[in-house]
DNA sequence: TCCAATTGAGGCCCCGATCG
DNA sequence: CGATCGGGGCCTCAATTGGA
């Protein structure tokens, strides 16, 4: 590579001024070393980034193209820049911690929330994903640790058992559908669906379940949570799909919560780490603190 | 003529190689 | 192992170019 960040750090300056004099003085360098900093760049890529004109200069397309990768990498350095801090300061620890969307939605937030207080130095990454993507990116040790509802299991990983979920079907109190007995899937999709924004892991899992059956979901609107699905189901909106634990005592007094007639509506999630994945005393805890705090709910119920 | 970009010359500093 | 030297990279300054 023949440039380096400060090539692009001077490029951005340029750029954002819209003046190659201007752009200079920001970086604290004279325009003629920013001119030929700027040429040597165009030289490495091998393509005119700035067309120079009377005003100032503007991107070519290459230019809007690598400024954008370049804003990208400043961000990611940022982030990598945030993410050494514990580090430096002396607080070793940081877990990769992928989930569902039913666990990151009901159990998992209190759960960690008593793992903090053990170990308030410890950071953890929270991704949703779905439960596939989950199994390979521990497997792959991209996650430290994992959530998944998946019953399969996988010979480089140990799973623990976390809490046992169902999804369930709500529907508006007028709905036409019979609440007298568990729904099948097929009945739902003849309704309009409230779900997820797009992105989360359930949408997916759903969109998949639908098309086994020809058929695919007529998505009324997507909302950002449990609680708004809830308020759009209870007026009417649509019907939706959600694990049994997000819904709210409250909200079965405004709308109707029908079981799911599927196997698949059966959700228990499991915990999961790589078996051979090298001591880690935070990640062991994690995992320690998660698999007590199932029990004990459990020994509650 | 003005303003912004570019070019060329020269200086400074860093780094690697060499030598005692 | 420290001192010296030379090359390369990057900088600034001054002059030049080019377009409106």
């Amino acid at each position: 590579m023949r440039y380096d960040l400060v090539d692009l750090r001077v490029f951005l300056a340029v750029l954002d001024e819209g003046n190659l004099s201007r752009g200079a003085q920001r970086c604290n360098l004279a325009p003629s070393s920013v001119s030929q900093r700027i040429r040597q760049l165009e030289d490495a890529l091998g393509t005119p980034l700035l067309e120079r004109n009377r005003e100032g200069v503007s991107p070519t397309p290459a230019g809007t193209v690598l400024a954008n990768y370049a804003r990208k990498s400043f961000e990611l350095l940022e982030q990598m820049h945030a993410d050494m801090l514990p580090f430096s300061a002396g607080m070793p620890g940081r877990i990769t911690l992928f989930a569902n969307t039913n666990a990151v939605n009901s159990f998992l937030p209190d759960d960690l929330a008593i793992f903090f207080k053990h170990h308030p130095s410890v950071r953890i990454a929270l991704e949703e994903k779905n439960s596939h993507d989950i199994l390979a990116a521990v497997a792959d040790r991209r996650a430290d640790v994992g959530i998944v509802a998946l019953q399969a299991n996988h010979k480089e990983l140990a799973f623990f058992p976390y809490r046992d979920d169902e999804l369930v079907v709500l529907v508006p109190l007028s709905s036409p559908i019979n609440k007298d007995r568990p729904v099948r899937f097929e009945e739902c999709l003849r309704e309009p669906f409230v779900n997820l924004q797009r992105g989360a892991a359930i949408n997916a899992f759903l969109l998949s379940h639908a098309a086994a059956l020809g058929a695919t979901l007529d998505i009324r609107v997507h909302v950002p949570g449990y609680r708004a699905i809830a308020h759009l189901v209870a007026s009417g909106a649509g019907v939706s799909i959600v694990p049994r634990s997000v819904v709210e005592k409250e909200d079965e007094k405004r709308l109707a919560m029908l079981p799911l007639a599927e196997p698949w509506a059966e959700r228990n999630l499991r915990i999961c780490v790589r078996q051979d994945a090298p001591a880690n005393h935070h990640r062991d805890e994690l995992v320690r603190i998660l698999v007590e705090c199932a029990a004990a709910a459990t020994t509650a119920a």
